[in-house]
DNA sequence: GGTATATATGTTATATCATAACATTGCAAG
DNA sequence: CTTGCAATGTTATGATATAACATATATACC
């Protein structure tokens, strides 16, 4: 059963509503846990601490910011600690790369079955994950009409969140 | 109304299958003038070269890659000679950057207007460009749940193209 | 516990992708 | 023809990412 306790990060109303993060993160953590304990893998102090920093920043991070945190913190200072982990946690689940940013952030969706796709605002740079089902259902649709079989798929969209078009009117 | 000289480039039965492409180049390239003409753009050798250059690759062909061929021609030699080609080219519908390759290819729908997902095959790296309105409407569906307005959307699937399912198999 | 094996971390070095800033050229409107 | 703007070219640098190899740490097995 998924846990909820932080809806403004995961409901599609909320997702640009600011609100108290820290619940959440703490959230996230455990979920992290317990979606590599049943994969047999270890979420081990870099990852660990990779995972924190992707939270806390509650938004996008660059591999070279979180190496940078991450050097800062007495972790490995090269770039291959950065990416080595962001990988990892991207592969299991527990971060998405924004390819549009160049940068990756802590999944909002741990362990349940999702299809995400990233709101990225251009003026303010919020960022939200929103629920993605019925598009990548509609995606499926349309690769099989070229008999495409698709393992993956990227969905960003860029645009304006909701106080930036107030703003911008 | 749309050109059709090249039904296997734009159709989605036939995206993967192999064809002759010259002809689909060459309207391609007639499409493109039009194109700029009606907005009052010109079609500039460099922007010219480099279309055709992503035209003949018919695949997606990285900055850099353009600009060698750009320089073994005698146009400029540094990057920004081609970023600006292949941004002006795609800021007015010619070409498509992909994300996920760090590259460029040339729109197989100049012109008209449409939302693209791109197809990208993990095995042969073949690419594919298939229509998407469907799946476009969906995501602006999905991003009015959050109240965020879009101006462009990124769309990209990894996966496997027919050819290489048989193979894999 | 001790040892073998695989996994993870750390480093150096380099590859790859992209843009800022400014000089020069050439087209185009008056 | 000259003035202004768009386009091209250059130098220089910034930003992102990975290959290759050395070291350390965990786990499995005896």
């Amino acid at each position: 059963m998924p846990h909820d306790h932080c809806p403004s990060c995961q409901s599609p109303e909320l997702a640009f509503a600011s609100h108290d993060h820290a619940p959440c993160a703490a959230d996230a953590m455990v979920r992290a846990q317990s979606v590599l304990a049943q994969k047999g893998l270890r979420l081990t102090p870099v990852r660990r601490r990779t995972l924190e920093i992707l939270l806390e920043g509650h938004r996008a991070l660059g591999a070279y910011e979180v190496l940078a945190r991450l050097a800062a913190e007495g972790f490995g200072a090269q770039p291959p600690v950065a990416y080595r982990a962001l990988d990892f946690l991207e592969e299991h689940g527990l971060a998405h790369r924004i390819r549009r940013l160049n940068a990756f952030t802590a999944c909002m969706h741990m362990g349940e079955v999702h299809s995400a796709v990233f709101l990225i605002c251009r003026a303010c740079s919020a960022l939200s994950e929103a629920p993605a089902m019925a598009t990548r259902a509609s995606l499926d649709m349309a690769a099989s009409g070229a008999g495409f079989v698709i393992e993956t798929a990227t969905i960003e969209a860029l645009g304006l969140c909701p106080a930036c078009q107030k703003e911008g009117a």
